[in-house]
DNA sequence: TTTT
DNA sequence: TTTT
């Protein structure tokens, strides 16, 4: 089809170290369990309610599965996107099991750490390219690019640009 | 936890007509198959692939159960914004089942019909707001109010509002 | 129109503590100041580069409102859904100004607050209802409820549900 | 900093058909002006009430960019996912002014066509990869690339898959 | 099972 | 299994 759009946006905390599988490719697939949860008050009981759900997150993209692995421990809150996967696979008795998954693969997947200042060094990571592996703090899907490294948006100005684009904004 | 978001957004199209069931509390629950797909060339072969994905869509909310039941049809392009959820079952034989679906249910769920202008007749709906059932394209879950009616955003332009809102913007 | 969606996302943070404005209707609405950033090495110099976006954010809805007067501080890291909006108004000289915010006001707003633990005490919050107003950690606009305090996502398992929600999901 | 999120989803109209500009640099830059509205119902005098706003969407990407011109017209409902900017400039008479528009041009970007079938021929595009510019339903952002052309999700299924991925799911 |  |  195309014309559509398959989006899956998570904010929680793992609950788990990563899992992480070195594939015979020498490529490396991280996975992810993530809690989200909700809190309300029942309106007949009056009490605290919670419900608590749990979202495996398996991460295809080269730079995002380094990343997790460096990065990432048990209760480490991450930003998620990616796309939902429903995958279909047997069980040792050969029954057929399905499995739904939030995949980061693509070129819309990104995922953000959101915890504590400085976990590591300094910062600089962003889009994956090549070395400053230290201190993480968000990133992008840019596996499959060559080698180029990671482009950015348009870092020197476009030429029909106004104006500077790195002035205060008056608010 | 709470500190978490659980968000999937998703633009598709029907597979088959709603499926409607009428609760013993006298409310509905519809449930959607949405497919979304995607396209590329092989990188390799150099062929044209696609990978269709189905979604199972429940909706709880009275507001939009109504809708999806009165203006979705199989083929319909719909955008939905709903939440993960995985829920466990058992079969005939007693083994247990997970499915995961996307839950229209709470205040940030929303749905919008995509299709072809003018099904039904002019417009209206909007807000859920009692009457005019004609002509639907858009859509937010506010069940959950008494029955005062849809309550909108501020429709009375705020005191400290510099100026007007529904002025010409200039582009 | 309808059948259109208009949603802005932020995960950023606070560059200044909360502006709060008091209406003459007795209603508050809250300004604040996000800023999100992008990092990234220049592939031409191999530089480290950055730039930092500020949005406005005004909270027209109550509960929002009222959350982020009492959690929210400069460098504080948010989590923020809303609506884009602009405005126009006169400056002093009476010349036509413009200024585009994110506005969270609808039933498709909601913010959640990402900063370490325990700002506060325990918890509570969730969907604004009533007491309970220490520690905060997630919340999502109901306003225009009439009174009847937040209702939540089917609190009570529906009837049709095969097996319950809250069970162990095996991964 | 990072650590940070900065996403804009629309859902709407092109009030134009799309203004192209060609930069000097053989690149080429798209503007299109995007309505989203909402109706309601007012609460007081139960009118019906419409508000539309008007989105400047700036497209640096050059696959989407091409897509757009060729794509889109006045009239065109579109889903963009883009990264809100706001950028300075000086007016005839060296007046600041502001400018907030919704950009695409990283990795996160994406454009959807939401019209009526069959603009154009078939259908091909996707990920911008080199040819087959008939027929568009669905683009994201892959600028950048060197060259080496989209690539794409994994397209051969991973060694670790238990079980295939293109089969059918039981609803 | 949709859509292109 | 997380987090609050």
């Amino acid at each position: 089809m195309a014309g559509s759009v398959n989006k899956v946006i998570l904010v929680g905390n793992l609950g788990n170290d990563p899992e992480v599988r070195n594939l015979p490719s020498g490529g490396k697939v991280v996975n992810l369990s993530v809690a989200t949860s909700e809190r309300w008050r029942d309106r007949n009981s009056g009490e605290q309610r919670e419900k608590t759900e749990w979202h495996r997150v398996v991460i295809f993209s080269e730079g995002l599965a380094r990343v997790a692995e460096q990065y990432l421990r048990k209760g480490s809150k991450v930003y998620i996107e990616g796309q939902l996967q429903t995958r279909k696979w047997q069980d040792q008795s050969g029954a057929d099991k399905y499995s739904t998954e939030v995949v980061l693969q693509n070129f819309n997947s990104s995922m953000v750490l959101l915890d504590g200042r400085g976990e590591g060094a300094g910062d600089s990571g962003g889009y994956g390219g090549g070395g400053g592996d230290t201190g993480f703090r968000g990133v992008r899907d840019n596996s499959g690019n060559g080698g180029g490294g990671g482009r950015r948006p348009s870092s020197n100005a476009p030429a029909f640009e106004p104006g500077g684009m790195d002035d205060d904004i008056p608010f």
